[in-house]
DNA sequence: TGTGATGTGAGTAACGTTTTCCACGATGTT
DNA sequence: AACATCGTGGAAAACGTTACTCACATCACA
């Protein structure tokens, strides 16, 4: 009842008649173990109930842990793209063991280095809003694959959703309703790589460009504010104080749309009736009755799915050509976009 | 530019013409090393950008990692734990991990393990539904705090939210309205322990207490499903179908009272009108104005902070006598309940 | 002038794996 | 018959840190 001693390889060797080498390979599926030495040594592993230690691996070869990062937790879109990561992961044995930031980048910063401090065999990096200098940096240290930021690099492997695209999607969907004056909310952004680089930007340039080609320039109306509830609060009333107020407003991201709605709500003006309202990345709650917001669909799961391919890849051939995985986007329309009455 | 060998401890000993010993102490803070020492260590671990290695660390001493086990990251109320957690030890040198479960038992067994294979410091178990006797096999090999399950141990320290008093708010709140007739929608549950131990028992208990003691022991009706989405659907659709129907609904969980508001939505019942909807758990999306759902606030801040300090006292005197911190809910009316018409 | 404390620092043995050899016998090839 | 090849298994050296033990000053006190 006592704090017993951990188990450990020599328990488990002298238990089985062999060497501790030919445990170790047995339990990492290595070559040079005979199907009778293998079925020796796991019936030893199991009587023994033994785990290896991480801590011990982590000092000579892997940890089978690959760590995620997230920007944070309230979004459940970054629960999709987890989703797919562990489901990926599931029949191999490495262990996903995620952290949340703080969206900022010491922050990052931390949490980056936290995981390289622990031997982490790899890192997924979700929507990192670091300076590229430190992802390549974290990238040459560890298997890195960095998803939902745009931009190639030698070091890390991405895979993105095509936010250009899908911007026009919504657009077009609000051209086919009849909507001209279309507005957009973005997430404002000065730092000129990130401008290329993160997904708000090029939602917004698609916006602008879907604007264009359907030839409503002349429409073209952006609030910029911030990713967040708030923002998007204080976008809509910008765009309601305009002489020519927009018929519909097209928020960069679901959180944004529905402070988009309590600020039409508290002017009181009905949705979809007087404003249409769309939004971006088809959050759990946008299918919420209640709610029922058209937005566009980011496909999350294979977000993930891919990324963990990605870099299982990686961890086998880590000097293979970094590869860029763009993937396609889709239109969920619900109720609170209608044809212009 | 290639792939440069580690920094390690010696290499900061030789750097500052000290030994490893000393080199370590600084980096714990351990007692032993003089002012003089202390600055010449640092100075070197600086100019060399020394970062220790938290598997070498783990296999002797302490790895400073923080394991956090959630059933799914869906609920926003778990990420209110969780800023709690990591505000309370962002002063310190540990660093969380979470880990997000399958919400069935073998998914917490794998994920439980795998923390303790990583030799981590300590863990944080968030809505655990394994057996009581995983639980004290966990707390037996480390530290340990469990949070959002009822009952004592011996082993680990515990952290709740009062929700029998919870559901009492709620029942207390719509008896002031003047409703009768209120029924409950619970998550099923067999298992006897689990029956005493879990959060939803305990709020399907507060239920019956309150209505009992409000007169009402005839109007108890309760529908008996999951806590999921899908369950408040089928739930409210048990409801309506009573010869009698109830004229509000208590939904045991935020995402329940989703289920139902799409029920309701679909059978021409409006709310708050016709019926009144509470849920529990003041989930981010509860506060969103077209739901504008009335719930219960849990204090998921406040739990993470206090599961942190226990866990920090519990690493520290590993046989203090266990605690258990039960905090107070507090009800948010908002406008999905109303006075009876 | 001894005699303990006390404070400071170093040397060294763990910790539990993996990896790199090397040895040995069996098998195939000239 | 000589020689290379292959498959199997073991011995022992890392890996980077911490814990334990001990040595050596310095200082206070009788």
């Amino acid at each position: 009842m006592q704090p017993s001693r951990r188990v450990t390889i020599v328990d488990v060797a002298r238990h089985a008649g062999v060497s501790t080498t030919a445990v170790s390979k047995v339990m990492r599926n290595a070559y040079g173990a005979s199907p009778e030495m293998q079925i020796k040594v796991r019936a030893a592993i199991e009587e023994l109930g033994y785990r290896p230690s991480a801590a011990a691996r982590g000092l000579r070869g892997q940890t089978y842990t690959i760590g995620v990062m997230l920007p944070e937790m309230r979004n459940p879109f970054f629960a999709d793209i987890l989703d797919g990561v562990t489901e990926h992961l599931g029949g191999t044995d490495y262990q996903v063991l995620m952290a949340a930031c703080c969206n900022d980048e010491p922050g990052e910063i931390r949490i980056t280095e936290a995981m390289i401090d622990r031997s982490m065999d790899g890192v997924i990096l979700i929507a990192p809003i670091s300076s590229r200098r430190h992802l390549q940096k974290v990238a040459r240290t560890v298997p890195t694959v960095v998803v939902g930021r745009h931009g190639t690099s030698p070091d890390y492997d991405t895979v993105t959703d095509d936010d250009f695209a899908g911007a026009g999607l919504v657009v077009d969907h609000l051209v086919a309703l009849g909507h001209r004056r279309i507005a957009h909310i973005e997430h404002a952004e000065r730092n000129p790589v990130r401008l290329k680089e993160m997904p708000n930007a090029q939602r917004a340039d698609g916006y602008r460009h879907a604007m264009q080609a359907h030839g409503l320039g002349e429409f073209i109306d952006i609030a910029s504010t911030t990713y967040t509830q708030q923002g998007g609060y204080l976008g809509a009333q910008q765009l309601l104080a305009r002489a020519q107020r927009p018929t519909a407003i097209f928020a960069g991201a679901d959180i944004v749309a529905m402070g988009v709605l309590d600020a039409l709500t508290e002017a009181g003006v009905s949705v979809p009736e007087d404003i249409s309202v769309a939004g971006y990345d088809d959050t759990m709650f946008a299918a919420f009755g209640p709610i029922s917001l058209t937005t566009v669909d980011q496909a999350g799961h294979q977000m993930g799915a891919n990324a963990a391919r990605l870099l299982l890849d990686r961890i086998a051939e880590r000097n293979r050509p970094t590869a860029q995985i763009k993937l396609s986007p889709t239109l969920i329309p619900r109720r609170t976009t209608a044809p212009i009455s």
